[in-house]
Order: structure tokens, then sequence, then C-alpha cells
DNA sequence: TTTCCAAGAATGAACGTTCACTCATTTTAA
DNA sequence: TTAAAATGAGTGAACGTTCATTCTTGGAAA
């Protein structure tokens, strides 16, 4: 049985291939061998290596984005809104452990740090879920009177944490112990 | 002037140049013209580069530590404790802004990785200033009852972030900030 | 005091390896 | 038959590390 979809196959060595050893530890080689295609083959689906980095990070954001959004409780209030998506993204990644690793190492790249300050400081009309939360938290004062961007800390920094800690099996986060930490989360962010 | 203290000035060039690139951003070439030595130089004091980025780790979190120790309020209640050691993990940081970014670096890397694990699995008979807090504030039910490894990740993973997002300029933690992001922290934790 | 020299310290060109990327050639498929 | 797709050996740049050579220095000899 061989794949058509040289680009998936490509796609999913280079996850495979960083998430586990880094941008570093993945020579183009190596992903070329493990997705069974010859090395020039990946120039024809992407022009670089970085571009390939690039376009993997979209995939996996685009794939997180629709999970989140799967049975988002509009209606429901702020704090379960705010319950569901940490419980949710925790869910996501313990799912899909290479995703994270993946996420892990884009986001203390300068390609993921670049696009996290355009995120935080430009005024992108495109509303994203979590960013409505926090506005909406503020807003109705709700959350803790500090800056948008010390409240996203506050909530998502243990979390990459927490997850990080999980995949290398310090603990096991288990539905009891998301429930806990979730919460912990919103103890932390709420007045 | 000339500097004499060779070892020195390599440990510094070393320490600027991978906090701002990373260990793959910072060739041993660069250190050695950034230490004002020739490139063989840097192998009389260190063998390699694994152990130059191993000994640069093991000075910072000396000079860490006994920040930390200085005027550390023994007595004083836990959650009070808990607060200066933030307080001042922040403030070390905020004014060694190189610091921070390669005990980063540090801890993102398979090193800091494999420590990290010692530290929370191993029963190390040492008994260090933030552990014993974790272990109190368990024992005496002041914290949520939480895995301990759990309970540091929600304070130290919302202070990692902060701190990053600090020093890429995101916004300033001021005294006041400090202040609140601190207690913020003890509100995840605590009961 | 001056001269000399041995040994440690420092040098930097060179080496072997690894990597991202190229391109002449071959294979595939319509 | 032919154009697009795929191949993989080849290229040059960059890296960590080595080592034959040069420089420095402090005490012994004159």
């Amino acid at each position: 049985m061989k794949s058509t979809d040289k680009r998936g196959d490509i796609i999913q060595a280079a996850l495979e291939l960083i998430a586990e050893k880094g941008f570093h530890g993945a020579p183009m080689s190596e992903i070329s061998a493990k997705a069974g295609v010859a090395a020039g083959t990946i120039y024809r689906y992407f022009e670089n290596k970085e571009v390939l980095i690039n376009e993997l990070h979209q995939e996996l954001e685009k794939k997180i984005t629709e999970h989140l959004q799967k049975d988002y409780p509009v209606s429901q209030p702020l704090r379960e809104r705010f319950l569901f998506l940490l419980r949710e993204l925790l869910r996501y990644f313990i799912k899909n452990p290479l995703h994270f690793r993946y996420m892990e190492q884009y986001f203390n790249s300068p390609y993921g740090i670049s696009l996290h300050r355009e995120r935080l400081l430009s005024k992108h009309d495109n509303h994203d879920i979590v960013m409505d939360i926090f506005d909406q938290g503020i807003e109705q004062q709700i959350f803790k009177e500090l800056p948008k961007a010390v409240l996203f800390s506050l909530a998502f920094g243990s979390m990459i944490i927490l997850m990080r800690d999980h995949i290398l099996g310090f603990f096991t986060l288990d539905d009891f112990l998301i429930k806990q930490v979730s919460e912990a989360c919103w103890d932390a962010v709420k007045r």
C-alpha cells in the first residue's frame, strides 16, 4: 500500500522527527527517509526547511482550533467557557503529544515569538475564541485587574508546563486532575 | 586593560551568545571571538561545548540560589515565604535577563529535562528552599490536594511565561505587577 | 641586574563531519 | 510521446574539534 500523498507523508515525518528531536535534530535527509521519499522531493512541496516548519505549524494550529470550536459552549457563563477551553486543550494535547511537543518547539523559536508578538500587540480583527474570553473577563470585571497579556500568561503558562511534565511522565493528567488544574488556573485569573 | 581571566571571559561570551541566539546559534568560533580568545583556547578550559554549557548552567544556578537565600524570611508564615520566593526570583531575572534566557534554553534542552527529572523524582537529601515550601504546603494542608510536581508547575509555569513576555517587551513587570502576579500564583496553589 | 630557557598557555589553520539545498538524470503516467 | 514528478549523488558552507606551532612568563644561571 503505497501512499500517493507525498506532501502529507513529508509533513507527518517532519512532525514526528521535530517533535522528538527538535528543529536541529531533524535534518531534511532524515525527514525524507522517514517519509519514504528522496531528499530532493521535499523541495517540490516546500521551498525550504523554514517554509516546511511554518506550514506544519499552521496545519497543527488549524486542527487545534477546530477541536476547540467543536462543542464550544457559546452561551454558557464565562467560567464554564474558560474551563472548557483549558480542559479541551489539555485533552487534545494528551491525545496528540507530538502536536504539543511541536508547538512547544515552535513557541520557543524565533518563528513562534514573532507570531506571538503579532497576536498580542496587533489588533487583528478575526476574533479568536481564546482572546474573546479574556476580553470579556476583563470587561465584565470577572478577572483580576491586570493587562490581558498578563492574565494570558497566568492561565496558559501553568498549562504549558503541566502538559510538558505530563508528557515527560512526571505525573498523569487524568480527567480528575485535568478538572483540578483547570480550576486552579481559574483561581489564578479570577478576582 | 586586558582581562587575565580567560575562563570568565569565555563563560560570559557564551552566556550572552547562547541567551540571545540559543545553543545552535552560538558556534564555538563566535564564542571565542566574543571572548577575545582563539578558538582552541576554549578547549583548555572546557573539555567540549557540552561541558561549557553545563558549567555555565551550574554557575548561574549558584548565583540564583544565593540571591534567594539572602534575606529569606525563614520564620515567617508559608504564604510570606512563597511570595518572597516568587518576587525575588522575578526581580533577579528582571535584573539579569540574560540569565533567564539562558536558563530557559537549558530548561528546554535534554540537559535540563534530565536534571528536572532527577530533582522531581529522586529523593536527594539536600533540602532546597523551594522544595521545602511545597513539602510544607502539602503537609499543612495549605495547598490544594495535588501532587507536588503539579503544584510546582502551577506556580512556576505562570512565572516562566510571565518573565519571558516581560523580556520580550509585551508588558513591564514593575514592583506593583510583581506583587499582583505573585499573589495570583498563590491563588492557584492555595486551597 | 641581566640573560636565558623550559614549560605552560594560547593560537588559528586545517580536518572530518553534517547539513540544507541543487540539478542532471530517470521514472511515471496520461 | 512527452511533460511532470521523483530521484540521489553532488556541492559548498558551517560546525566542533584538533594539533603543530608560536608566544609568554617566571625562576635559574651568569
